[in-house]
DNA sequence: CGGGGATTACGAAATAAATCGTAGCATTTC
DNA sequence: GAAATGCTACGATTTATTTCGTAATCCCCG
């Protein structure tokens, strides 16, 4: 009942999984390229991590024509959760109050971000009491 | 206007900078037992961990006398808000909104936790009014 | 005093992550 | 059909981080 070993990524491999995810499946040039609008990087450089992470299976691979063809074999959200509760741990020690606490009131915050904020509490707090479990 | 350099700490030293933290300045020893309650870890190694830190100007030292007692040189809303900046830009291509929708809506926030929110919501708004700091 | 236990200093091995060079194969082009 | 081009495979190097062994030193206790 393994829902997925889903390996945690490292920050390079988190780059190239934005560019899937942007993108959607593309050659190794193709994110070749984007990495390099950031900063310098090798074509083989790229090429050994996109083959790192298919064995990882952060990956898929459609290698029916000769060019090769990744997508990301993660979801997004899925990810970006795992990560979120490393980071809250690491740095947070564990305390996601704070962290979105902090997020908040670090940084500037508009007013429409503020009532999408809102909206969200409400659910939360609303589905809370219906079905704690009903997700979906 | 350089504030200071600040050094990004990893993981290892975060763990150690939270002990520092929530106890006060602290000997090796008791950093080590600290540790050692989550995993397995030598004297040794959490005491060159605190000399690397030394260098790198993450903690200071007390040596006055034999038994060496460390203090957090760096403050921890800073700390935490510099890592949240890296992990906002890597993980959640620069979306705070995003990161913070995730961590609300993953996990479980209990109400009181919601209305702490809330009123941080609204202090936010006010104090946006009043003074728009353009801060950047 | 003198030994045992604890502490620091330091070097170096072990591990993890990122980067790149080179070789070889396929496809295109002339 | 041979050279040029572009791609993948793969090993090796580099760099960062973590871990620990060993030696020197100090301090306390008998």
């Amino acid at each position: 009942m393994s829902t997925s070993p889903l390996p945690k990524p490292t920050e390079s491999e988190l780059e190239i999984l934005q560019v899937l995810w942007q993108h959607g499946p593309s050659t190794v040039r193709f994110v070749n390229d984007q990495l390099s609008q950031k900063r310098e990087v090798g074509y083989t450089t790229t090429l050994k991590l996109l083959q790192l992470m298919l064995e990882k299976g952060l990956v898929h691979r459609d290698d029916d024509s000769r060019t090769h063809v990744y997508r990301s074999a993660v979801r997004q959200e899925e990810t970006q959760g795992l990560l979120l509760d490393r980071f809250v741990d690491t740095a947070f020690g564990g305390s996601a109050m704070k962290l979105v606490m902090q997020a908040l009131g670090n940084r500037h915050t508009s007013r429409e971000e503020l009532d999408q904020i809102r909206s969200l509490l409400n659910e939360i707090e609303n589905k809370d009491d219906q079905h704690p479990n009903a997700k979906d």
